[in-house]
DNA sequence: ACCTAAACGAGACGGTACGTCGAGTCTTCAA
DNA sequence: TTGAAGACTCGACGTACCGTCTCGTTTAGGT
């Protein structure tokens, strides 16, 4: 979803369940001079450019608002403020999950981590991922945006991932919806927050052989053929 | 370690590997004016307390100071920024953790990770821990501060439940130690991840019945007896 | 000259002799919002009663601000410290002095030496002046500021002065400007500095009587009618 | 008058109307150890040179301390604040001012100029005098105790000047000792403001061909015999 | 040769102001 | 109406000095 479908209103979003991803039409054809679509973008690489160098803490309006060639103004005419920005900027990364059907589940879990893994080691994530978390628990409308652009994503890999094995038969499919919806959340929490952990909090690398320790782990109950 | 053991520097720790968190002695007696302890302790009271009220954005150095009935001086004498003072106040509440031996390895993971979802709970953890992740991200000193005094003391409690379960014969002795380390690691990172993604980011609740299949999920290799 | 005259730059006055009292014209209409001219008016009115009130070693930025109903970086915007400010706000009492001819040598001298004086006597000059001189002591950017706001315009006087007592026939033309120019200086050295040492350093009061033996004092030379 | 000669008390002077210039006697011998005399003299050096260097503005009790190798305690021991500090320091050059009787009233005046012109060229006081008199405007013990340190030193010397030329016979006896006194006043005045007025306001300097102009001035109705 | 009380150095302490910085808003002109 | 520019309010920052305090350590009397 790209930042520029947000046209009309000024801050909106606000009901916004799911946000359709396309500008659709000029719905309400403003009377005055559209919004650059260019500014946007440029906003955007500007924040995880700033993220990357500065840190969250580094990074101020006024610099990206620099960075981007852009007044102050036009920036809060967009983002409420300095968080909802930054998770839009990080959010665009994490579009870029994909799940692509392997073969197996291990191989799928594996290459879900593993580009997890990768996401987490751009600087601009590592700068903005915790510090987002951080500030969203304080800030319940922060909270759901950063759910919906940025956990949802993750989320939505591992019910793909089941549904894969479910379809290749290595897995029984499910009887009751909410304690499969409960199984999804407990392996979402442990991916997500261990492979954090590790990269984030224990500073260590995450090598190919750690994912398939972790992986094995995971499969537990699963294990599958070994390979 | 209380922080009142750094006597004799300015910003102490330099060196400080293990920092013994005894006194043990007026080592060397310093020549002016001592510290007070008591400021020590007010102060990081002070910022637990303004930590669970107004979070880790709205705590200040000045408010901490005026509810501790103290100098903001005083204040940066003994911690050089925000974060190394709020490392200080948190950490003594992970002191507290420990690992008693109930007998069985699941019963001491449960027990582990229902204290330590139990500490995650308090709203002061909740506001701080990570936003001290995000800030450690940033500054390697910070970093080792918080692994020394928060995440070391959770690790050891792996360690421990671990030689306690060789112990009961419940896993076989180490061979090679370094893979024994390795295994902890992936252990703490999961547990701990786990949690605090499920506590932080999901915001979903930590019951004794996610404990159980998070613990089940964990248990993979050992299951152990079911109970 | 009202400071609302500094229009363009961050701290004008670089090269500014003159400094012409009118705006003129929007000169180089900026481009963004233009400063508040009340906000210097207000600042400056702010100044000069915190100034009467607690006198110069009482005088906080911070102060002034909130007297003015206006943020500390608005004043820091405006003028580059306290003292810089404090000449601005001291110089334009001294804008309305005047020099009337009063048809003799004697009755300027008195008038001017009277109005002088009652400069002095105001709270906010007593407790700024001196202060002020010395400052200027050290940094010579100020010193030429209180030279061209303040003392300047009390020297005019001087200079008006003996040009009506020469138009009066008083006094012969000059002959050598250059000599000329040194005299006005002793006399206006004289005038001011003695009329500042009774009031603020010996701290006695500038009465009628006083006035006139001062001035039979510096009329020496030019004693005139006898009155 | 050497501050040691304070002993006993903590801050004297309190009624001390004129200041005995020497210790005369233990008068109250303390029990305990006695001050040292040397840190006296060590600080009042250390205060000129740090006013010379750093101006009224830059000095600081801390920077003063420690340049007389002392603790700050000595300092405040001996002195109730810095103005205090820096009258005694200032009033020792003034000590040193004298009125040898040169044979005329033209060259004793001339003398006494010059040499409270060296006095003021001198850059300790320059960046003291006149911050000293500001301070006082507002602190009527500190303006006492400046008008006997330093003020009335200076005065002395012109009616010491004044004894020697009535007893020359240059100027009439006083009949009026109100009135002479009030003249005394006048002169004085005018003397020290003009001098101080022009070396440290208008900035100029005071040479030999100023001091015989100025004193033409200042002998208007006694012009005694050209020389 | 003690004994004792003050002076001394060091430096921590509670305050207060500093001057700067960033967030987010508002006001102007030009496009 | 958007956008660039930049002034605006607000509030925290970290530092510097102030003048006071509390330590342990001299150091000169008086005994």
């Amino acid at each position: 979803m790209a930042p520029t479908t947000r046209q009309p209103a000024e801050h909106p979003d606000p009901p916004s369940a799911g946000a359709p991803p396309v500008p659709l039409a000029p719905l309400v054809r403003g009377k005055g001079r559209p919004r650059s679509a260019a500014a946007d973008q440029a906003i955007l690489d500007a924040t995880r450019e700033a993220l990357a160098e500065l840190g969250w803490g580094g990074l101020t309006m006024g610099d990206v608002a620099q960075r981007a060639g852009v007044a102050k103004t036009t920036l809060y005419r967009r983002w409420p403020s300095k968080s909802e920005l930054v998770v839009d900027a990080i959010a665009s990364l994490f579009d870029q999950l994909e799940c692509a059907d392997l073969g197996s589940l291990r191989a799928d879990i594996e290459a879900v981590v593993a580009r997890f893994a990768e996401l987490l080691t751009l600087p601009e994530t590592q700068a903005a991922l915790l510090a987002l978390f951080a500030e969203g628990s304080r800030d319940p409308q922060l909270r759901r945006r950063i759910r919906e652009r940025i956990v949802q994503p993750q989320k939505v890999l591992v019910e793909l991932g089941r549904a894969n094995a479910q379809a290749r038969g290595e897995m029984d499919p499910d009887r009751d919806p909410a304690a499969a919806a409960e199984e999804v959340g407990i392996i979402f929490d442990t991916i997500a927050g261990t492979v954090e952990h590790r990269l984030l909090v224990s500073g260590e690398p995450v090598t190919a052989d750690w994912i398939r320790r972790f992986t094995t782990l995971l499969l537990g109950p699963f294990p599958g053929p070994e390979r």
